[in-house]
Parts: C-alpha cells; structure tokens; sequence
DNA sequence: GCTGAGCGC
C-alpha cells in the first residue's frame, strides 16, 4: 500500500520516514519527492508498505503527529498514472 | 537562506 505524507519538514529525508514508518511494519520503500529544479524537498513523499494492516495502522498512528517537528498528514496515495503528466501514457 | 497546500519523472 502507497501512503501519502505532505507537511513534512524541508529537512525530512527517506530514511528518516523509512525509520518512522518500519515502527509499524514493513516498509518495502521511502521516496521524498525532491524538486529538480531546486534539488530540494518539496514538502510531502511517498512511503510503500508491504502489510496494508500496517499501512492503515501508520496512519492512523502517524496522521496529524509531530516528525521533525512539523505536523505530518498521512493519508493513502492515489495512482500516479491517474494523475497524467508527461511519463505516464495511457496509449 | 526563505515558504507550507497537497500526490511521485
């Protein structure tokens, strides 16, 4: 299951996520969206759980909580292709 | 070196 995290700290890496989010289950992996034209974090990632238990559980557990000392919003992920863009071609 | 809603190249 692909978790939604926005709000997060500038500062926030991967790992950092990674860490929080293995405290609930497995985490197959971590991804901070970094801007490319700034190479900068933009504010949210994406987080890959194995166990969907899990997954609702860091939710519920880690939605409206303190990481890095910013109020994190964890909510679940929507499909990247549905979101269109130049990688994602539907024919 | 900064800001602060929302969805990844």
């Amino acid at each position: 299951m692909q978790l939604f995290v926005a709000k997060l700290n500038y500062s926030t890496s991967s790992d950092t996520l990674k860490e929080v989010f293995e405290q609930f289950g497995e985490v197959a992996s971590a991804n901070v969206i970094i801007d490319r034209e700034t190479g900068r974090s933009k504010g949210f990632a994406f987080v890959e759980m194995k166990d969907d238990d899990a997954a609702n559980a860091a939710i519920s557990a880690l939605d409206n909580t303190d990481l890095d000392g910013r109020t994190i919003v964890v909510k679940k992920a929507e499909p990247r292709e549905s979101r269109g863009g130049g990688g994602g071609r539907r024919f």
